[in-house]
DNA sequence: ATTTTATATGAATTACATTCATATAAAATA
DNA sequence: TATTTTATATGAATGTAATTCATATAAAAT
């Protein structure tokens, strides 16, 4: 009395249907006639219904039968296609690919990336988490996200990084700007400038962490803004200086508007990484991600 | 390695989340935490994905576990609701009515009553099948109809004849026809008339059964119509003579078009009845339509 | 009426879900 | 960080329910 009905019954009554018979649905299950009769009488037993017409002789479906029969074309196929997702899940051709970037101008070269690879996926789940921008990593252990692109790598247990390219940090200023006349600029000349940056903790800036931190120097004034072109025209119109990776420069380069410089004589040279739970490197479509970011990295470089 | 997904797995993953971890859970579901561990560990290996993230501890659903939930949660209630179609079913709140009728007339009186049954049972499927006119008790039998309207009651084993009313065949013809000067017909007088019926069998005609088989008269003429309304139409336009079910000729008694004569002295007395597999008599709604059956035949034969 | 074919059923068997006892691991707490 | 608490996992034992086997019964076909 306690039974209920299970998926068992629903490719019985299917099976018993579509054979047109008792019998031969049992071959068709591969069970014995005898397996199929107890079956639909418990089933009768707990529905309270008769779902089968027993005066003729192949049985056919009652009214209640077919009621159930109906169901039950529309329920198995549902779970069929439910096991070929987690086939193709299972088979790394379908994922969850979300993505935390800590370094904020990432967003120009992950782009194109990410198109081309949804091309290629597109069963796989892409999206990009900038909320918890901050506190990637465990998130990334917990699952939360996928993958991160961070500049700072670090040992974590279950977490791998990858290395995808080098970059430059340079300094850019108005063409007016009297910096123009330098070889090269130092974290003293901060002092002076109103510096433009993204708006995200100043640990995560390259020109904090590498350059006025470390020389405990404050710029004169800060101001953020949230897109790379916004900062760009704030600084083609004077209002203050920027440092962003070469990579984002590269387009504004020979540009009459901007100047741009080095970082100290030997420039500030980082790495850029993507952090994967290490299991997840198995996953072919992870390893194709990463990649594509290394060689949409060398495009960006050439020019 | 057999193992299906079944019911209690879509029961399992929706308590789980429902509940916010497996111990919670295994209350909910009147069972015990290791159960359902196993059960997951069980669904995981037939899936072949990890439906959970185990890294957080209450553990949560990963994204297929997600899509199995979304299943679950679209398919459990669909058989819920079948559960309870299956008790309306069984308390006799649903159900199916489906007619055949010998008696050819008797949609005269069928219809009002069937309107009737509607609205009391909107849930029985009704239907009425004059395909099967003959062969319509073998059908009963069969359970491929639910409901036989008969003027001969058979001993047959499960059918059980119901008497709903009693009716005269009566003679009917045009008010200018020779006839509307006898007080009764006779077999000999249709020797020379043609005779308009229904377009069925002559063995389930009253007039040929009751009157013109047993005495071997065959009228001059023959001729068929499909609609009460047409037979009478024909017979004011003196086209032929007909026999009709009293209370079809009811509403024309009094029409001066129209002559209607007994048949024989002594009339034609005829019952109806209603054959329905005995078992069906237990069902509420088959009494209550045989109940309505019965009112309206008296409110037509006061007519 | 008889044979054939299809389903039903009771008892034995087997498979498998569940429980119990306990290990392990994550989260909370000190 | 160590320790306690809470949550899940697991192996072995248990119990239940699905399946099989052997056979009875009933409808269809001959």
């Amino acid at each position: 009395m306690k039974m209920h009905i299970e998926f068992r019954h629903l490719r019985t009554i299917r099976a018993i249907h579509d054979a047109g018979g008792v019998a031969r649905a049992a071959d068709l299950l591969n069970i014995t006639q005898s397996a199929l009769s107890h079956q639909i009488k418990g089933l009768e037993e707990q529905t309270g219904v008769e779902l089968f017409i027993r005066k003729s002789k192949p049985i056919r479906l009652s009214v209640a039968g077919q009621r159930l029969l109906k169901l039950a074309n529309k329920i198995l196929p549902e779970i069929d296609a439910l096991q070929s997702e987690f086939d193709d899940l299972r088979a790394g051709k379908s994922g969850r690919l979300h993505i935390a970037i800590e370094c904020h101008a990432c967003f120009e070269w992950l782009f194109p990336v990410l198109e081309k690879f949804r091309q290629k996926w597109p069963d796989v789940d892409i999206d990009i988490k900038p909320g918890l921008a901050f506190e990637a990593l465990p998130a990334l252990q917990k699952e939360n996200v996928d993958l991160v692109i961070s500049s700072d790598p670090e040992k974590l247990s279950g977490i791998t990084f990858t290395h995808l390219f080098d970059y430059k940090s340079v300094f850019v200023a108005s063409a007016k700007h009297p910096f123009s006349k330098k070889k090269w600029i130092e974290a003293s000349d901060f002092a002076t400038e109103t510096l433009i940056t993204y708006p995200v903790d100043r640990t995560r800036l390259d020109v904090f962490s590498q350059l006025l931190i470390p020389n405990k120097i404050e710029p004169a004034q800060i101001r953020q803004a949230d897109l790379t072109s916004i900062i760009l025209l704030l600084v083609a119109s004077d209002r203050g200086v920027t440092v962003l990776p070469d990579w984002v420069v590269s387009e504004i380069k020979n540009n009459s508007d901007y100047t741009v410089k080095p970082l100290k004589k030997t420039g500030v040279q980082r790495g850029l990484f993507a952090a994967t739970r290490t299991e997840c490197l198995d996953k072919p479509f992870m390893r194709n991600l990463i990649d594509l970011a290394g060689q949409e990295a060398g495009r960006l470089q050439k020019d």
